[in-house]
DNA sequence: AGCACGCCGACT
DNA sequence: GTCGGCGTGCTC
């Protein structure tokens, strides 16, 4: 007697007991029970309900041993057998469960049920895009990428202001009159409405737009509209790489250095990675474009893998601001301790008095990151992760940024009664600091706590906008892609601040961070200018970005990461293993090391570097001990990296440890 | 990971 | 006797 078995990838397994597990499909249900579609199914001892994905369906014979589908959780296919194969290829590539890949393509579960609003639907306009000579020039190279029978990849390098969505529109409209499909990835919606609104504009309803903040029922209803081909064009953020189009011939990656594409849980994956996977499936064109591309793409560019494509001038020939760079050091000698230098400060009054407006950025919310006794020394650390308390102005209290923890100032050192000492600078100090200089002047801070709402910064920024402030203080969300008129200032607190990592990205991330914050002065018709304040001016990384060198930079840091062996020149895969006792994460983490020396042995090319605790080797009493795998990640070495983690988790030894790893990790 | 089974010590 | 602590092995 036969009978109907489905091969399911169940969401309650993990990564080492993750295959297809089969169950039998009982009669009422063989009609719809089809590849793609999600079931409950009874997994483990307690038979708990477990979500599951149908990959395939077989007949069998004996089916005695197995367990029985629950039920359907649709009604109708909702993955196709393409994202069943990328699935697949992302389990092998970025080492999660098969249901974990799958989850990030499916939509939210629930249907808004709201009557569509009829947007107005902006006919798409005849009045035809224009394009500078230069735009055109690049325009023209791509064109025929798009139009060939071949995978192609591209980078296009254009300084900032230099109209590179405008060729992506067009290059969007060439995909659709060719009968195809693009996605358009952004690295964050909610702060730059704009972009979004540009391709409403020239692609009214044919547009769906994915992010983060939508509510499960829009999401839903963006989903469905894709799925059933009522659009054409997708713009979103990172998991909007896998929006259900079919025959796609466009994928652009706008900004593509930010780190917003990593995913930071599972699946570990880059938007870049799946971008490619889909265009080499669909033979369509993946455009990646920045003003300060990663250095991973450039090199591939450098190296012949992606076509490079150039845009030098800035739209109506408008130059970039001027750069100058301060030495706090200086200004320390001549007594201003303040975290603002002299010269800043004249600068800032020079625009309070002209009617113009500044941004100010630094990279540290509240006021003091640090909190210590002037006697004795102690500090006060969180009691949950190993961090020092960041002292918040607001509520008079210290907080752990990493865990949320929070505990009133204390009046003195708790060890000796001895006098405290608030050490550092975060955004609210420079707040206090700029109402003593100009307690005539409006200021807007902004950062992740005074704008956990995604409308309160939008207000903000709408307030600025208005010139309801002259001054626009914030952390990392006031660098990317804001665009007011009126600003010609802009001041980096300080630059050093994401230079000393033990990250071998961190040299990258200052530049391209910099060279963001300069490109927000000087967009309208007033000249602008830009001051970088620095204890290091002499640092390498701080005169290129200064001198807004990009190519200087790429050279410095490729030849760096040329003797190093570091990514992209060779891959680093990181395994961390995590658990509330130290010595056992520790031990765990040595013992795995030893595993893989086991495998790798007599491949001088592979290079194990730690264990070691990670920067910040506490969090939540979870502890981290990590393991580099500095390789060339190919299938050989992944297929030995998931054998060594499903036997890790098998042992014994490492109960209560959990590992974890992550192809290209970005912390 | 999450869960049940089972083997051992402590208690009504 | 039997309640419950945690060590152990399995997941269709």
């Amino acid at each position: 007697m036969s009978s109907v078995v489905a091969q399911v990838a169940v969401s309650a397994a993990t990564f080492h007991i993750d295959k297809p597990y089969d169950y039998l499909v009982p009669p009422e249900l063989v009609n719809k029970a089809l590849s793609g579609v999600r079931v409950l199914v009874p997994f483990g001892r307690g038979n708990k309900m477990s979500e599951g994905v149908i990959l395939t369906l077989k007949i069998a014979d004996d089916v005695t041993k197995l367990k029985t589908v629950d039920s359907l959780i649709d009604e109708k296919p909702i993955l196709s057998a393409e994202n069943l194969k990328l699935a697949l290829w992302m389990s092998d590539r970025f080492f999660c469960t098969v249901y974990d890949a799958l989850r990030s393509m499916m939509p939210a579960k629930v249907s808004s049920k709201r009557k569509k609003k009829e947007k107005e639907h902006k006919a798409a306009n005849a009045d035809d895009i224009r394009l500078s000579k230069e735009q055109q020039v690049v325009y023209d190279e791509l064109l025929p990428l798009l139009d060939s029978n071949t995978p192609e990849a591209a980078l296009l390098y254009g300084v900032t202001g230099s109209g590179k969505t405008l060729v992506y529109i067009k290059l969007i409209k060439a995909a659709l009159s060719s009968d195809k499909t693009a996605i358009v990835l952004v690295p964050e919606i909610a702060l730059t409405p704009q972009t979004v609104s540009i391709f409403s504009s020239h692609f009214g309803d044919a547009v769906a737009v994915l992010h983060s903040a939508l509510a499960n029922g829009q999401r839903y209803d963006e989903w469905k509209r894709i799925h059933d081909a009522d659009v054409r064009v997708v713009v979103g953020t990172r998991s909007a790489v896998f929006a259900p189009l079919t025959n796609i011939g466009l994928i652009v990656i706008d900004e593509e250095q930010e780190y917003t594409y990593k995913s930071g849980n599972p699946p570990r994956y880059h938007a870049r990675e799946i971008a490619k996977y889909r265009i080499t499936h669909s033979s369509g064109l993946l455009l990646m474009a920045s003003a300060t591309p990663s250095v991973d793409s450039m090199y591939a560019a450098k190296t012949g893998k992606y076509s490079l494509l150039n845009l030098k001038n800035r739209f109506n020939e408008r130059e970039l601001p001027p750069v100058l760079v301060v030495d706090m050091k200086k200004e320390l000698a001549t007594g201003n301790d303040s975290s603002i230098s002299s010269v800043l400060r004249d600068e800032l009054e020079k625009n309070i008095n002209a009617g113009e407006q500044s941004i100010l950025f630094i990279n540290r919310r509240g006021a003091n990151p640090v909190v210590a006794c002037g006697e004795c020394g102690f500090t006060y650390k969180c009691l949950h992760c190993s961090v020092s308390m960041t002292y918040h102005i607001s509520n008079k209290r210290l907080l752990c940024h990493y865990c949320g923890y929070s505990i009133p100032t204390p009046e003195s050192c708790p060890e000796c009664s001895g006098k405290l000492k608030y050490i550092g600078t975060g955004t609210q100090k420079v707040e206090v600091e700029l109402n003593e200089l100009f307690p005539d002047v409006k200021i807007i801070r902004m950062e992740a706590d005074t704008t956990s709402r995604v409308n309160s910064h939008k207000k903000l920024l709408s307030d600025f906008r208005k010139q309801k402030a002259q001054i626009l203080l914030g952390t990392q969300m006031v660098t990317k892609g804001l665009d007011f008129e009126n600003v010609t200032l802009v001041g980096v607190i300080s630059a050093d601040l994401s230079l000393y990592m033990s990250d071998y990205r961190s040299n990258e991330k200052t530049f391209s961070l910099i060279t963001q914050v300069v490109g927000r002065s000087g967009r309208g018709e007033k000249p602008g200018r830009a001051i970088i304040q620095t204890f290091t001016p002499e640092h390498k990384v701080i005169s290129l970005a200064s001198n807004q060198d990009y190519d200087g930079f790429y050279e410095s840091e490729i030849s760096i990461r040329q003797l190093l062996g570091s990514p992209p020149v060779r891959d680093l895969i990181a395994l961390t293993t995590i658990g509330s006792n130290e010595s056992k994460v520790a031990a765990s983490c040595s013992r795995l090391k030893a595993s893989l020396q086991g495998y790798f042995r007599g491949d001088s090319s592979i290079k194990l570097l730690g264990p070691a605790p990670t920067a910040v080797s506490k969090v939540n009493n979870q502890y981290r001990y990590r393991l580099l795998v500095n390789c060339v990640n190919n299938k050989r070495v992944r297929e030995v990296i998931a054998h060594v983690i499903k036997q890790f988790a098998r042992d014994n030894l490492n109960r209560g440890v959990t590992v974890i790893a992550d192809a290209d990790v970005y912390d």
